[in-house]
DNA sequence: GTCTATACTCCGATAGAC
DNA sequence: GTCTATCGGAGTATAGAC
């Protein structure tokens, strides 16, 4: 059981350096010392650097995706077995976001590591985002239980967008602040939630009228 | 002379070597090797590694900043100082998905260099892309001139979504490929372009209506 | 000024003793 | 399971040749 408390500790002190000082400036070396055990027991309990980050990851998305899958649940049990568009989008971008936002100096270990994981995107979680396509499936397919005359194709651009949006304000949520000098309040969480979940709504129907915008700005060149 | 030909191998060995094999893959002896120099040249011209990929990244960002600002004023010169919102944003995102896009086959050592950018995001190029600021002012500043209508801090949101799916759908257009089956055409750039402005203009107009879908979830859940 | 040879530091990984 | 010692390879720094 000491091969437990080793473990539990090399992925505490992993999680909080790599949330206080990013992944590209904190080495194994930093790690191991933080949690007071030897280099080498990094590759004995996970192999390597890689993986110990994959576990990381990992175990906060697994929790990310159990809450989407419940609001998900929840909302389409409520409106016996078909929920409101929004409310598909929502269970969809609402878990990620209030896991990373919120007032900054309660922002939990956890939350940081999520950001800097959007932020820097390193290999290893690069990997797994892109195996997370199963999971998204679902969400289309109560996405098309909610729109059922909408093309499939659209049903795919309007997912694609939504997550673009939510994950584009957790990743450059720094130079929006910037840009408009504060007056974007990124705070309040649930304001950006019914921010995202409005424009991916609009965004969903918008493939439809392809030709009318195409029309209207070619006109104006 | 001799100076300019070394600096140039160098830069062109790393675009393309980047290009093919990633950033975290290719090591300044790999592209030392392949421009035919030594090592110890990089540093000389460049300073660091870091600064190396700065400047190839530097090169090609103004590039496209240059092609957005030509299309927003040829399109307001076209209206007469103002231009309607959908060429604004048109003029935003096209230059970059036209840069990133289009059959794969074809594309530029440039072009797949910037696609490596967007997907690995790696320091230096986070923090050029952190002082883009000055540069976005401008088209929030058209935007405003399309809508003066609409409260500035929309304004910020719009453009900041517009960016958003743009860029998301350079970073992950693979997984987007995955999930829609091969429905979803990525060889079309000008499709993909028509499709994230239009997406981009009724994301703009949604956040005046927050209340009325708050009202429409709370109700759902 | 340019370029080269070489050495230095630090990283992640591993073999083998305990 | 854990630790020591060490490895190859990474980016970097510098002395000196041209």
């Amino acid at each position: 059981m000491a091969s437990d408390q080793t473990r539990t500790a090399i992925l505490r002190a992993a999680e909080r350096l790599y949330a206080d000082r990013g992944f590209a400036d904190v080495t194994l070396r930093d790690i191991v010392a933080e949690a007071g055990v030897n280099l080498a027991a990094v590759n004995y309990h996970f192999g390597s650097k890689d993986e110990l980050i994959t576990e990381l990851f990992v175990t906060r998305s697994i929790a990310t995706n159990r809450e989407r899958l419940a609001e998900l649940k929840a909302a389409e049990a409520a409106g016996g077995g078909r929920a409101p568009i929004d409310a598909v989008l929502r269970a969809l971008v609402a878990p990620t976001l209030r896991g990373c936002f919120g007032p900054e100096g309660e922002r939990s270990d956890a939350a940081r590591f999520m950001i800097r994981a959007s932020v820097e995107a390193v290999a290893p979680i690069r990997k797994i985002k892109n195996r997370e396509v199963d999971h998204l499936r679902k969400f289309a397919a109560a996405m098309q239980r909610a729109m059922p005359e909408l093309p499939e194709v659209e049903i795919y651009w309007g997912l694609h967008f939504a997550l673009a949006m939510a994950h584009h304000t957790i990743r450059d949520s720094e130079r929006l602040q910037k840009l408009s000098e504060g007056q974007c309040d990124l705070d309040d969480v649930e304001a950006i939630v019914d921010r995202v979940v409005n424009a991916a709504v609009l965004a969903l129907q918008s493939g439809t009228k392809l030709g009318e915008t195409k029309a209207r700005s070619r006109r104006a060149n």
